[in-house]
RNA sequence: GGUCCCGUGCCCGAGUGGCUAGGGAGCGGUCUGCAAAACCGUCUACGCCGGUUCGAUUCCGGCCGGGACCUCCA
């Protein structure tokens, strides 16, 4: 197999090929946790945990995810609540891991922190100002013996390496700077490696004296730590293409002599925020802000109360993770996405298919014993048009992770397993099969669908779990109370018994008002929300 | 202002120089005490104007519209 993936640097898909044969090292930029995490959040992890888990198939993989627990925005955050920066950063961190377990996206393999990695981070800037790369400049925060604040210095790489990632020029640069230069700087794209710390802000021991690492001094650090100078990919969100893997780049490649920092660089779109739907809705209304995490959104005024959401916990309070996973990885990963209410909905009805027809097939597999027959493939092949519902998935996968795709092919799936559950495949295949030969077939389904939610992380889970789930959840966002559901389906349950069938459809009326929709299965009485 | 990206059917969303993914919603059908689910059918699209080509939604140019980045940001 040949895996594809587009890099930032060279602006097209290139072949993957390992530093290591077998191996692959994978550093994507954390969090810095300093609040709750929003959906852009969610979008860049669950991305790279279906990256990771697809990689995971043929290679031995390394996935490194550090938290920028040292941080401008965690130090105000903590003193604005009279915490301290790092136990703040320790408890967003937590929230971080939890939110990520509800998506179900795994534990990196290592999940460095800056504040345990100071020595790495101190060596590093003074390679780089031993190699002429960093140059002090006196502390500007007007305290005596308060030492130095470093700077990397930008002119003495090459400038068109530097930009190469960004594709932008110097001159692009100089042209579109919309921010007062720091006079003590030798350059105004100069950055900042090392920062003196003001009295009383966290702060560790260096040749500067007293101070914190810049901002992106520790991914060229950690990384390097764990994965080696040059590693296989480097993944993050759109917004750190510049300045912050810039940045890094220019650290890594000046202290190491120009040797590659990362082969692949890989770029997730934004998460838009939305208001519900401001579609409709007259232009005026309609506001654009900026949230606390910087984020653009479009809101809706007078209609908060309709769900302008932006943490994930927000979020999944009132729709399932799998909703979530599902919306994020149906759009492809460079390309930008809208989050609206109305889409999460469109989400949970998808999960809703998937989960009743595993449901559904699992019922049939209790009652039908399989016995050798023919392959899935065999069965639901026609004239010019192969049935390989997993071949096309892998496909999809190693073309840039095209999980829009992947989903295609997991939709084959779910339809012929209806057919089949149905015992209608002769519709499709003018061929009709024994309940034995069905089971098998959905034996080999079965399989066949594990190996596709092991990737794209819904489908993992029991379907009937995740059916409670969804109901209970949704019974909580309508505000109907579960006693009365019961009720009413008792009730209705009741009246069929005695064949009185107005009372039975004024039950079902009822239920419906409640957005309960009732359906009568072999298996007994089920409802859903609609 | 500079750089870059995008514009697909009611909605979301893949993709391709000719063979017209997939999903959601609507409508019709099969099934059902009623209904739902499921399956089948249907609505058959590629912003506009030129150019290249036997042929363009797909390549090139222009225009219109939307967005991102240049500053903290996933």
């Amino acid at each position: 197999m040949v895996q594809r993936i587009f890099s930032s640097m060279t602006r097209q898909k290139e072949e993957l090929v390992p530093l290591r044969p077998g191996k692959l090292g994978l550093y994507v930029c954390g969090v810095t946790p300093y609040d709750y995490s929003h959906v852009g959040h969610a979008r860049v992890y669950v991305v790279f945990d279906t990256v990771v888990r697809w990689l995971r198939r043929d290679h031995q993989v390394t996935y490194v995810r550090n938290f920028t627990d040292v941080e401008d925005k965690i130090i105000k955050r903590a003193r604005e609540q009279g915490e301290e920066p790092l136990a703040l950063a320790e408890r967003f961190a937590q929230a971080y891991l939890e939110d990520m377990a509800a998506l179900a996206v795994g534990r990196a393999d290592v999940e460095p922190r800056v504040s345990t990695h100071m020595a790495e981070i101190i060596e590093f800037v003074r390679a780089l100002e031993d190699k002429g790369f960093a140059y002090r400049v006196q502390s500007a925060t007007g305290v005596e013996g308060a030492g130095f604040d470093v700077y990397f210095r930008v002119r003495k790489m090459d400038g068109a390496r530097y930009l190469q990632l960004s594709g932008r020029t110097l001159e692009d640069m100089r042209a579109g700077a919309r921010v007062a230069v720091d006079e003590r700087k030798d350059d105004p794209l100069d950055f900042a490696l090392w920062k003196s710390a003001k009295p009383g802000e966290i702060a560790w021991d260096s040749p500067w004296g007293r101070g914190r690492p810049g901002w992106h001094i520790e991914c060229s650090a950690m990384s390097e730590k764990h994965l080696g100078v040059s590693f296989d990919i480097h993944g993050g969100g759109k917004d750190l293409l510049f300045p912050h893997h810039t940045n890094e780049i220019a650290q890594s490649e000046c202290r190491h002599d120009g040797a590659v920092m990362a082969r692949i660089w890989m770029h997730n779109g934004f998460v838009n925020v939305e208001a519900s739907d401001t579609s409709g809705v007259d232009a005026d209304l309609v506001e654009e802000i900026t949230d606390q995490q910087g984020q653009r959104i479009k809101v809706v005024k007078m209609s908060k109360s309709l769900g302008n959401f932006f943490t994930i916990r927000e979020v999944l309070a009132r729709y399932t993770p799998e909703a979530l996973r599902t919306l994020l990885l149906s759009t492809h990963y460079r390309s930008p996405i809208a989050f609206s209410e109305r889409l999460v909905e469109e989400a949970e009805r998808r999960a809703q298919r998937l989960h009743e027809t595993r449901r559904r097939v699992r019922r049939y597999l209790e009652k039908n014993a399989p016995e050798e027959g023919p392959s899935l493939e065999t069965v639901f092949s026609r004239p010019g048009e192969h049935f390989r519902p997993l071949h096309d998935f892998a496909e999809a996968m190693e073309d840039d992770f095209n999980t829009p795709k992947a989903f295609a092919a997991q939709n084959e799936l779910l339809k012929v397993a209806n057919l089949l559950v149905d015992g209608r495949e002769q519709e499709l295949t003018g061929q009709k099969l024994k309940p034995a030969q069905r089971a098998r077939l959905l034996t080999e389904w079965t399989r066949a669908m594990e190996q596709l939610g092991a990737v794209l992380g819904v489908g993992e889970r029991d379907a009937e779990g995740f059916l409670d789930e969804q109901r209970a959840l949704g019974l909580k966002t309508r505000g109907v109370s579960a006693d009365e559901v019961r009720r009413l389906l008792d009730e209705r349950k009741a009246a069929k018994a005695a064949k009185d069938f107005p009372r039975a459809d004024a039950a079902r009326a009822a239920l419906g008002k409640l957005g309960v929709e009732v359906r009568d299965t072999p298996e007994g009485v089920e409802w859903n929300i609609a």
